[in-house]
DNA sequence: ATGAATTACGAGAGGCGTAACTATT
DNA sequence: AATAGTTACGCCTCTCGTAATTCAT
């Protein structure tokens, strides 16, 4: 014996609206419909649900207890569609987690080539532990992180290295040196964005946040790059991908910490999925390897 | 967005018999019907939930995950039809629970009286506590208990008392006396019935279970009496309905547990429902007092 | 050839809206 | 008069069953 749903979200909006005409309203059918079908879902259950007065109805003792368990009902079914889409659009998106910037933009295009026929979704998030437990949520499908976690149940494989350095006017006194540190840089005031990872830990960690002039968006920062002489950080990848204005030079960061090495996880089960993404990236990290080595 | 309950239904069926052709069988519907509900199941939630190969049909990983969530829309709907009849049921029976089966046999007409739209339900159960849990559980509307209760939920009233007395063979020796006390019995073989309620933990108590030859059944009782001249218990309840074989005397037992008196108590908050119950118990009180004041 | 799913077609049930009616404020 | 619920009638959707079809074992 099953009600059907239909009958269910109808009595529903009477209980909760209190007369039939404001119900009907609610639904957006007619009175005499909804008349009809609450007179049906008395008849199916063989039970009273309502009080009737002359044109005034209420619900009775009988019809609060069934207004209850009709809402959890109705609640159930509702919660089945919401899972099975959800499941469904999870099936067609893939979500990947990053600790810093550089690395979702270079592997985006890898990404869309490989898995064309899923839905890319990508996020910034600071640390590598929340990374890793968003994988196992399966709020990410694909995590990069500065660490190459160590469990069993995870597929981990190296991706790229990235180096800051720090962009000073040609003018500036430390333009002279090749190559700078932390230290060196106290007390100046530099440029940078909120978006970079994990790189607002390092930089925070070494520097304190009265030397940083942190901006919100990429274009308050590239304005205040073309409209001052202060100094901003950079790193290899950005300087390879062509960001370096004119009239400054950069400097790299001799600090352990102002080296980063990327590594791309998944869920161990879930690796067979990507398999031809890793190996397209495999394929790029040798082929950059190379050319390294070439211009030496 | 909802999907109706003959369409889970179906599908639970499918999930769970595994071909179309089984769930067919099983729902009692042809199989086509089945193949173009589920083929519309799939159009509503606009997800795949089947993998179909030539003539072979079977949940994909989105039907698993469905299934199991329609199984929960399905009991919650079904609970749903459970508690509403359980409820309705409810408001037209009314069960009551007794300490001792004379106040049953005598309460059940005059409930019939008065409450003749309603079916009975009435339960012997040993002790008072039991019965008051009972009674706030709404597993019992009424009990009738050999204490009155004190607490301010509850509404109490007085009904009758009952005098324990001791049939034996006008043969036997203690017939001479015309009372007799529980020390007075010790040694003698009793024939009495397992069903007397509260009875049974005074009799235990005063006499030990070795003076007690205790039947499971009435008719064993009655064809014992009539077989033997083995002393039985009894009361003046009993007596004034007319029960005493021939060649037996009757003596009351003088000790105070041998003498109860019955109080029927309900739910403060359903007085008014039982108001005419108790009104004509109050009568039938009044009666018998009276009766008893003309007889002496 | 048999078993299992789908397609095609017709029948019947039932939900819906419009309109008319009743009863209360 | 206006508001709220019920009854009457016709439309139209939708579920079901029968029969025919496809595909695979």
């Amino acid at each position: 014996m099953l009600i059907e749903s239909y009958l269910l979200e109808q009595f529903e909006a009477v209980a909760r609206c209190g007369t039939l005409l404001k119900a009907s309203e609610d639904l957006h059918i007619s009175q005499p419909s909804l008349s009809r079908s609450m007179k049906k879902l008395e008849e199916e259950l063989g039970v009273s649900l309502f009080k009737r007065e002359n044109s005034k109805i209420s619900l009775n003792e009988t019809g609060k207890l069934a207004a209850d368990y009709a809402r959890r009902a109705l609640e159930a079914n509702r919660e089945m569609v919401e899972r099975v889409w959800a499941f469904d659009r999870s099936l067609r998106t893939v979500s990947i987690g990053s600790c810093s910037p550089f690395p979702i933009n270079s592997l985006i295009p890898v990404l869309q080539e490989h898995l064309p026929e899923r839905t890319l979704s990508a996020e910034l998030m600071g640390s590598d532990e929340k990374l890793l437990a968003g994988l196992r949520n399966h709020l990410y499908q694909m995590v990069v992180l500065h660490h190459c976690p160590e469990d069993k149940d995870l597929f981990c494989q190296r991706y790229l290295d990235e180096q800051l350095y720090i962009s000073v006017a040609k003018e500036h006194p430390l333009a002279k040196q090749n190559s700078v540190t932390f230290e060196g840089l106290k007390g100046l005031r530099i440029l940078m964005t909120a978006h970079v990872g994990f790189w607002m830990d390092i930089t925070l960690e070494k520097l304190g946040s009265s030397d940083l002039l942190i901006q919100n968006s990429m274009d308050a920062l590239g304005e205040l790059i073309d409209a001052s002489n202060l100094p901003f950080f950079n790193s290899d990848q950005m300087l390879k991908a062509g960001y370096q204005p004119p009239d400054r030079v950069a400097l790299p960061i001799t600090d352990p910490e102002a080296h980063a090495t990327y590594w791309i996880t998944c869920m161990a089960s879930e690796q067979q999925k990507f398999r031809s993404v890793f190996s397209a990236v495999r394929g790029n990290m040798l082929r950059n390897h190379s050319l390294g080595l070439t211009l030496e």
